[in-house]
DNA sequence: AATAGACAGTTACATTTGTAACCATACCTG
DNA sequence: CAGGTATGGTTACAAATGTAACTGTCTATT
């Protein structure tokens, strides 16, 4: 019998903290590798893509919000999507700190090209984890997302 | 009704990736927040006592496959480890490529009280996210990690 | 035993990120 | 309307990370 490891009885493998990370790498990366590849686009930039293409015109504060991204990335991606044409600001008449950010033609056409591959990539997982695999994953999240919105970070 | 976004019908708000990542960042964050305010530790560091206070005895090498860490990682949190006189290396009889790495006993000390701080997250992690909320999750990764064994990256 | 490849671990460099300070503008209160 | 404080957004700097090249050692093949 180990007596040397029985003392402790913790197991990294069963660590939730350490099993949703790994398993957040495993299934962001294999997505992060297309648009990376084919678009050359970072995370906050896809995000902030995603969010404007489904949302419309937005500021860069709310995209923060609804993507959960620090406002300096988001500055840095609207930056770059800028650059790109992707993306366009104008200024509010009212408040002149205010921004709104909109997609040009290219970036919402970008967009949907994302997005399909977001939805091929969607299906892809159903096949890998199965449907109830999926069913769990899901539930387990939205369980998160509850807390989350109670424990406001 | 909404002509200009029912095209696409996409949610980044549902898209798997990203709720996975986000719950990720919030779990994790909260325990890492622990670690580093009490002892600067970064995750890198944390997994690696972990790894080694849980199974003794390994190569940098196995840390990293067991803890799903870079050899990069591995190595610069050896050296921090090392530094804090929490870990010693030894070489290998056999293969001088080969170090192995253990904890001393300040670090298996160590590796105690913060399997202590994260037996206690685990627990209040089942009260934040209720019984059944933690049973989804825990087999929804389930059925993430048999897809990442399958396909292996 | 000589050469080529594989492997353990480190290092160097570029990129990304987090933190905090910073502008400019707006709001609120006396 | 003067002061302080909050807010939107940017910037500067430090720390963390990924990639790739590198060193040293081992193994296999000839």
């Amino acid at each position: 019998m180990d007596t040397k490891n029985v003392i402790s009885e913790f197991d990294l493998e069963q660590f939730l903290p350490f099993r949703l990370n790994r398993a957040a790498e495993f299934i962001a990366l294999r997505f992060a590798a297309a648009y990376k590849a084919e678009y050359g686009l970072t995370r906050p930039e896809w995000r902030t893509l995603a969010a404007l293409g489904s949302s419309g015109r937005m500021t860069a504060t709310e995209v923060g919000v609804h993507s959960t991204m620090h406002k300096t990335k988001v500055s840095r991606a609207v930056f770059a999507l800028e650059e790109r044409r992707w993306l366009k600001r104008t200024q509010d008449d009212g408040d002149r700190r205010v921004e709104h950010l909109e997609l040009t033609a290219a970036g919402t056409k970008a967009y949907q090209e994302l997005t399909r591959l977001a939805r091929d990539y969607s299906a892809e997982l159903e096949g890998l984890l199965g449907m109830d695999g999926l069913q769990a994953l899901s539930s387990g999240l939205t369980a998160v997302e509850t807390a989350m919105s109670k424990r406001r970070r």
